[in-house]
DNA sequence: AAGGAATAGTTGTCTATACCAATTGATATG
DNA sequence: CATATCAATTGGTATAGACAACTATTCCTT
């Protein structure tokens, strides 16, 4: 489980494997751990070593320590990227929410990009991208009508099945690309005929605009989300910790 | 400077002492530390220790290491005290949008708390609150119509005076309270009567609503505060990283 | 002049040990 | 029965030292 003569630090190592346990499902929130000294000796590892594991894992947000009581599972997932879940994926939160997803396709089309999306996915004008309009529900009601921008030479094979399923786990489990931070703009206006004919409500009820940018590690653009949520059923919320 | 028989941890001294540094700007972005074989040296203290020290400050976000060349004074500031800043004062997110912020006072009162805000403040119903109703300018225009509230027994010794300078920065240089998280909930609405006439508005133009909780590390509510943004005037943005 | 080897200085990892501080439960005591 | 004390167990702090990995410089060889 642990070598010691791996060019891969034995901390790391550790750190890893109490992880992977930990998204298992074998160590449950609130679990306790085995004391770092039971670790120092089980591995036959300094007790230092093992506390530098630790220690990565606490920061991390994975567990936290009580002194004279021992070391617990963290209750909730890294803040970091509880806070990114929230952000990217519609059908994670209206399950945070309590709800039932949905998703209704409006069209599917590879369009020339404008100028504007050009700059923002950082592709040519009238480059190849796909634009994706769904209405999304909750509980079976209309909740926002969310236009996806992709390019179209970034994500190939993109289909209208894939899309019924989670666009956003389609692009990081079958791509290998990770997410690494996205921005989002939000703001206040009123229903247009065309958002209140899909979203079900008057025109000029009040509606939020939230437009998503996400991008790789490296800066990288991925996609643009524009997106118009009824204000009747959706607020948008946020903690900051720290 | 480093007291090795205080209760006070050596390396937390430590750590302290370099933050300082760097806030009085002593140590500045991109400058190289003293190694930590020096500093060890220096306070006749073990290495361990200072790396103890350092780390965290590396996990605050203060230095970065780079094995082989030394530990070096981080670019900008934490971000997580970066995010918390643009949340928790109106005046700082106007300067950081080019507006010059400025304030209107409505009405100053001590009022019994309703359940509704005596459950947000963790305080008894009934129990006195500052109620502070301000108009928000950005270049001498309404941009938003707030509402504080705070418990009066928390923090006393507020005044009118006060509340025309950063309320916020009162609570935390004046009472050396440290706020440590804050959660936001955002939506959309339309103008009431009351909320046209402070805004320049017309009833029922859109109009973006936040409320802020914020409380200090242990979980204490420290204020509550209800805004109302003209919705042609104000975006939200927010940027998540990793 | 170019390339490589030696070297010194840096952070990274790891060990083994010691004692302190907080919690818990058992035990003795009133 | 209540309470004080003690011992065991846990994480927290700190030491001293060793070697690895990486960087930059210097100096030597070609």
């Amino acid at each position: 489980m642990i070598k010691k003569n791996s060019p891969i630090p034995i901390y790391y190592q550790l750190g890893e494997t109490i992880k992977e346990l930990i998204e298992k499902g074998e160590l449950k929130p609130g679990d306790v751990l085995p004391a770092e000294r039971e670790y120092a000796e089980m591995f036959q590892i300094s007790r230092m070593t093992v506390r530098q594991a630790f220690t990565q894992l606490v920061n991390e947000g994975y567990l936290h320590r009580i002194q004279g009581k021992g070391t617990f599972v963290a209750e909730r997932k890294p803040k970091i990227e509880q806070a990114l879940q929230g952000l990217t994926s519609f059908t994670e939160d209206m399950e945070a929410r309590g709800m039932k997803p949905g998703s209704q396709l409006v069209s599917f089309e590879i369009i020339p990009a404008t100028s504007l999306i050009a700059k923002q996915l950082g592709i040519q004008e009238y480059g190849p991208v796909y634009e994706i309009k769904r209405i999304r529900l909750a509980d079976h009601m209309p909740m926002a009508l969310e236009t996806n921008y992709i390019s179209a030479n970034f994500i190939k094979g993109l289909t209208e099945k894939i899309v019924n399923q989670s666009l956003y786990s389609f692009i990081q489990e079958q791509l290998g690309m990770k997410i690494s931070h996205a921005t989002q703009v939000i703001e206040s206006s009123i229903a247009s005929e065309l958002e209140a004919k899909y979203l079900q409500i008057q025109p000029g009820a009040p509606v939020m605009l939230i437009q998503r940018n996400t991008f790789l590690k490296d800066g990288t653009p991925v996609e643009l989300v524009k997106s118009s949520y009824r204000a009747d059923r959706y607020k948008f919320m946020i903690q900051l910790n720290r």
